[in-house]
DNA sequence: ATCCTTTTACTACAATTGTAGAATTATATT
DNA sequence: AATATAATTCTACAATTGTAGTAAAAGGAT
């Protein structure tokens, strides 16, 4: 049940759609949204899910033969915390450094003069 | 050699101390810099610099008992691809999204006030 | 020339991750 | 009730990563 953790790429997308749906969540649900990008097996996809509950980030209700999942962690929580993990493993914490290295790989206009306002209107 | 590929850890905390220094490093050098952090034995840095050379990030140059090591990836590219990765992964993309999370983890006022300076000469 | 010391190269191993086949179980169908 | 269907659980396996012991090699000291 240890969070505050840094989750692998694959039980990540399935979190990333799990929070991008209402709540309880099947396994065929989650595998039609990912389909849209990859193809995996079904056992697959279960394996991420038991990974997933086993390190606290979802819990499972059994329904005869079909599982739902649920979040215990919310998206929110687990971007600010990734964020800061790698804003700190990367840029000792700076955003700024960030932003600048950032440029150097292309930022769009348009992301800029949102930051900029939010800069503008205390939102951050 | 490979490039355009996320660094695990170990190999990155290399990375960072040999962009920290002057070109050619020993091992020696790499080990007493680290030490200020953790403690690693020198098999376990040397395995992390061949790794590192395989991957395409090092060149080595042998002299005797001793290896010298140059970057062959600069830390400015290297961060760059990998913190887009990152935004590409966490946010699609958007460097304001990523602005907002991170202000629920706490954002140093120096360090906005930095990014709003950046803003406003247009230094992004 | 021999032996000690320092450095590297080789080998190893457990944990994590991506991926999925096979076995099992439970529901639906006839 | 027997069977086909669909979902899950178990088991497996290769690649990557963190970590380091041990063997080998090369330079320095005597």
């Amino acid at each position: 049940m240890k969070k505050n953790y840094s989750l692998p790429d694959g039980e990540l997308e399935v979190m990333q759609i799990i929070w991008q749906c209402e709540p309880p969540v099947s396994r065929s649900t989650i595998e039609s949204m990912l389909n849209a990008e990859k193809i995996l097996a079904p056992s697959t996809i279960l394996t991420f899910l038991s990974r997933l509950c086993d390190k606290g980030f979802l819990k499972v209700e059994h329904q005869g033969r079909t599982n739902l999942y649920m979040p215990l962690v919310s998206q929110k929580d687990y971007l600010a915390e990734e964020s800061r993990r790698m804003l700190d493993k990367l840029y000792g914490g700076s955003l700024s450094a960030f932003a600048v290295a950032l440029s150097d790989s292309g930022i769009s206009k348009d992301d800029l003069a949102e930051l900029r306002a939010m800069l503008e209107e205390n939102k951050l």
